[in-house]
DNA sequence: ATGGCTTAGGTGCTAAGA
């Protein structure tokens, strides 16, 4: 089953380009953050034209996550259960087997902003919810727009993002502790390229200077990362026309 | 140099992203 996370920044705009990647790239699962789309408005119908499913869990103007799946989609739950949250960032559902977890981290902004406050209780949130579905799932994989660079490497210029959000010591501990629960990066337990992004800037040509970050990760349950045989980041719809900042990262499991 | 783009909302700009 191959499975892939993309944030597309904005549904509507981006559907053009999502059809075109579907079409070569026929996942079977694909976790999208920031639709940034209410769900009275979700395009269902140009979704299911695509030969997939969906869930969605949206709001206007921000945030915003979708599932959308070939096989049927079970047990889906929306948001971290006993957190209180108004913003859209969390949807679950159980594909052929597998237990998902779409995750669309909040960005923190800076380490001085209450939004940072919130990122770092968002996570520890989740960090209980996870632990709690891992429990019930051993195959569960946790995946989505992270918004931590979980390591140096991960980082274009460490030196210039040091101490910056998304890098900070305080929410990669945070990421340390999900680890802590059995659960692996899958995309480092394979050879990849040196300097592999997964979000550039769309200023300063960003991309074309390979200036980015690998903040969209795919984490797996021990259980769940033993049937996984591969994962790479696609760069190429980075290139195309009125892209996403982000690209989408894919790995099969054999489930 | 805290900017540089891109999106949404709304119609001229601000807020937010990462």
């Amino acid at each position: 089953m191959l499975i892939a996370t993309w944030n597309v920044n904005s549904l509507r705009v981006r559907l053009p380009q999502l059809s075109t990647w579907l079409a070569s790239n026929p996942v079977d699962v694909l976790a999208l953050q920031e639709t940034k789309c209410p769900d009275e408005e979700f395009p269902h119908t140009e979704l299911q034209a695509l030969g997939y499913q969906v869930v969605a869990s949206g709001q206007k103007s921000y945030n915003g996550v979708a599932i959308l799946a070939r096989q049927p989609i079970e047990a889906v739950a929306c948001g971290i259960p006993d957190y209180l949250d108004e913003q859209k960032r969390v949807l679950c559902a159980t594909v052929g087997g597998l237990r998902v977890i779409n995750v669309y981290v909040p960005n923190g902004q800076a380490l001085d902003s209450p939004k940072y406050q919130y990122k770092l209780g968002w996570l520890q949130a989740l960090r209980a919810f996870v632990r709690d579905q891992a429990a019930q799932h051993p195959h569960l994989v946790v995946l989505g727009d992270y918004n931590i660079a979980p390591e140096d490497r991960d980082v274009h210029d460490p030196q210039a993002w040091e101490g910056q959000v998304l890098v900070s010591e305080a929410e990669r501990l945070e990421l340390t502790q999900l680890f802590d629960l059995g659960l692996s990066d899958v995309y480092r337990r394979f050879a990849q390229p040196e300097r592999s992004y997964s979000w550039w800037d769309y200023r300063m040509m960003g991309f074309r200077r390979n200036h980015g970050l690998r903040i969209d990760l795919i984490l797996a349950t021990q259980q769940a990362t033993q049937l996984c045989d591969s994962c790479h980041i696609d760069k190429e719809p980075r290139a195309w026309e009125r892209p996403s900042d982000h690209a989408p990262v894919l790995a099969n499991f054999n489930i």
